[in-house]
DNA sequence: ACCACATCCTGTTAGC
DNA sequence: TGCTAACAGGATGTGG
């Protein structure tokens, strides 16, 4: 569940917190999560290393230092939390890194989806990943180039990553009632005003996500372990069955892709 | 090329 | 009340 705007947040605080320490010790608690190298090499190349910064690429977080890269995802469940050296070890830690200035970094994942990956010369990862929603470069012609003859339900659309990066669950469905589109609307039906009403709905609400600290609806919390306060903002996500916010009518949900998809069918065409 | 669906996991909740 | 089954979903892999 993390998407943009919780891990745009959890990056920030990240920053602020460990740029700048070094890592003294490495203990992986679930091998699985590590994807493309060892434990071993993994300890060797990062104990001993300095964070020189903290990059954000979809909802991927990128742990930079001064060759290589470490990079994190945490899927539905995965926290990463910065904490006191010492700290009880919680239920579900995935991975810990002691760090200088008697703190730890932890990654933890009721789960266990959260992946890892270990970059040692750095080079350019993720790739295949679509445009940044609150980029420059994501415009209201660039998301109509993307719907453009596409017979998917606009919905799938906005959760494919290597059209957009950084859209989940939560902000697809939040987008569709702002624009008031229909999730299972076909990509290419859209006009031309739908489209511009969709791409302004995307930024707007992430922006707005993201100035809340993000989205606590489950599990998370950024990396001091303070909720995020957008779940009081939500008004379709998870809302199925309940009225509308606008129009009072009963929201419907529906399985789009395999993911329930909440919508009001009366604002929403 | 495109789409639908299963898979991985565990905690929570709905239903019997 | 206590059990079981469904559900939550991001990315990936498979099969249609």
């Amino acid at each position: 569940m993390p998407e943009l705007p919780e891990v745009e947040t959890i990056r920030r605080i990240l920053a602020d917190r460990i740029i700048g320490k070094q890592v003294k010790g490495v203990q992986l608690c679930l091998r699985k999560a590590l994807r493309n190298t060892s434990p071993e090499e993994l300890a060797r190349g990062l104990t001993g290393a300095v964070f020189t910064g903290v990059k954000r690429r979809g909802k991927f977080l990128i742990l930079e230092l001064k060759a290589a890269k470490l990079v994190f995802h945490l899927r539905m469940t995965g926290q990463l939390l910065v904490v006191k050296a010492g700290s009880p070890p919680p239920k579900h830690l995935t991975l810990k890194l002691a760090l200088s200035g008697d703190e730890e970094l932890w990654l933890v994942d009721q789960r266990k989806f959260a992946t890892i990956d270990w970059l040692p010369r750095g080079g350019d990862y993720p790739r295949g990943l679509g445009v940044e929603p609150l980029s420059r470069e994501f415009t209201g012609q660039r998301l109509a180039e993307i719907c453009q003859g596409r017979r998917t339900p606009i919905k799938a659309l906005l959760l494919n990553q290597q059209h957009i990066a950084g859209l989940g669950n939560i902000y697809a469905d939040e987008s569709l009632f702002r624009a008031k589109v229909r999730p299972d609307r076909m990509a290419g039906s859209l006009s031309a005003k739908e489209v511009r009403r969709l791409h302004r709905a995307i930024r707007a609400v992430l922006r707005e996500s993201l100035i809340a600290g993000g989205t606590s609806v489950r599990n998370y919390v950024n990396a001091e372990g303070k909720q995020g306060a957008y779940q009081n903002e939500l008004k379709v996500y998870g809302r199925g069955g309940e009225p509308c916010v606008v129009c009072q009518t009963p929201l419907e949900r529906i399985k789009i892709g395999g993911r329930s998809s909440c919508f009001c069918p009366r604002c929403q065409s």
